[in-house]
DNA sequence: GCTTGCTCCTCTAGTCGCTAGAGGAAGTAC
DNA sequence: GTACTTCCTCTAGCGACTAGAGGAGCAAGC
């Protein structure tokens, strides 16, 4: 049977760590378990595929509130999917967006170590580039 | 002339924030400036070039420690430069480390819209898959 | 002179998603 | 009975800011 799990089996079932499954009790990601008569957590299989749930949400980049609101939407399974999926899109426009991003940033870093030629900090392309934005390619802000 | 500069003027030339101009003090990223009798902030060109410095630096990705090691390099123009070219070399193999673990991600997000049916949650591809971890591509974790 | 409105000052606290550590209790192995 | 591990709660810290309170300086108009 899918018997009970302490804290720790399900932190190694699931690949999250122990205090971050309590972390996540915390703030209402995970419903708080039942406890053994000495006060600790016991954990069904249900609690372990949520976690399992969340651990691969976040590995894919999901912020903690895309997925609570996942989780709801798991939960009732007669729904639509209309705001799963626009949360998956949403998340792929951000993701493709960043790598746009760290591409551009990736040739620049190339341009810079590529173009030091291993002086001196007062003729370093490193250094230099860094020092005049006008130089670079480098013109759109947003994260990396 | 190269006069004196108000914070607001400087967060407007260099493109950083008035917090986050205090911030950069606060932490001993720039220097702290002159006052006016009336106590107020006063920048001069060097700390414009210095703020523009770290703005480009921080855009770039790099985080503030190697931010801090580089202006201490661009300070002393007479030392071999092989530290910041080391720092920049770091930071090109962690940008492409995160190019390829986007690129995954990008992968499994476009699996999941594309095959999400638009009906309901029950058979939703976007919550499937994040549910069963052994059902898809990205098997390597490491920050997105 | 006086008021209006903008910028500036300091200080504290909050953001996100954890992570680390203290200090103590419960459970297991010998 | 004692050693060892795991668990408990609680508080504080990380990085890099951001937001807001409460007050003072300063320039312009009347």
């Amino acid at each position: 049977m899918t018997g009970a799990y302490t804290i720790g089996e399900a932190a190694r079932e699931s690949g999250v760590k122990v205090p971050t499954i309590r972390y996540y009790e915390e703030i209402g990601l995970l419903p708080a378990p039942p406890r053994t008569e000495g006060g600790r957590r016991s954990y069904g299989a249900a609690d372990l595929r949520r976690l399992a749930f969340i651990r691969h949400a976040r590995e894919l980049g999901f912020e903690i509130d895309a997925i609570r609101t996942l989780l709801q939407l798991q939960d009732q399974p007669d729904q639509p999917c209309a705001a799963a999926d626009a949360i998956a899109r949403d998340h792929l426009v951000t993701v493709e967006r960043r790598i746009a991003s760290l591409t551009a940033l990736r040739a620049e870093l190339q341009r810079m170590v590529e173009g030091c030629s291993h002086g001196h900090v007062a003729s370093c392309r490193v250094i230099e580039i860094l020092a005049d934005h006008g130089e670079c390619a480098h013109h759109e802000g947003g994260r990396a």
